[in-house]
DNA sequence: TTATAAGTTTATACATTTGTGAACTAATAA
DNA sequence: TTATTAGTTCACAAATGTATAAACTTATAA
């Protein structure tokens, strides 16, 4: 019962998919590494709130980061990472798809 | 640029899996449906508060629940949830052991 | 009917996450 | 050296998420 931890660490890798800058992010990198300035175009916003999402992230295992000269790379740790988030994008679909469908047959 | 919309519905959906306890349930749930009381059971603790969690993860289509006589059975609405969660749990073992190492070789 | 069992809903307090801007740091260029 | 570029860190306010207990709902059993 005390292995209750695991869910814990479990969770908090999972939560690093718990944000629209994140999966954007994700999604990003998911066809290979970019550059911070790179991600920051095309995400927008502030590069403060961008550096501390991406340090997160790489605290959590999600991403890993080298640097080169004054850039730093970000780049994806697994393409399980993109995988699990492509599944639960479908999940998403299969959702939106029946609850199209059921308000249609309730009309 | 205005389809920030999906990553936000998108991430909503994954923040699902970003809880211990709604770990534990999915978890258990990947080997069949089982019944609110099952579940209370298993991951102990209020009943409002599993409850809660439950049906959040209904509303995000991650979970189906239907009725029998009195109780309610649940179960993952995909096997894709599963998946993306065992996928999610190897990186943070992958991460975990890349650490161990890591250590190791500082000393 | 009236109880009881099985959950759900609601209200509220507490904890965590997030966004923002200012200050800071490290590497390169002048 | 001194500036500049590229990003990180920090402090704080606002927004979200979570746990708890009490009140409520619905289906079955007495």
């Amino acid at each position: 019962m005390q292995d209750k931890r695991i869910y814990e660490l479990h969770a908090d890798v999972c939560k690093a998919l718990g944000h629209p800058l994140r999966i954007e992010v994700i999604d990003l990198l998911s066809d290979g590494e970019y550059g911070f300035t790179d991600i920051l175009e095309r995400t927008g916003g502030l590069k403060s709130n961008l550096s501390q999402h991406l340090s997160a992230m790489v605290r959590k295992g999600i991403l890993r980061v080298r640097r080169d000269g004054k850039n730093r790379i970000y780049a994806l740790t697994s393409r399980k990472v993109a995988r699990a988030c492509t599944l639960m994008r479908e999940v998403l679909v299969e959702h939106v798809e029946k609850q199209r469908t059921a308000l249609m047959n309730e009309k």
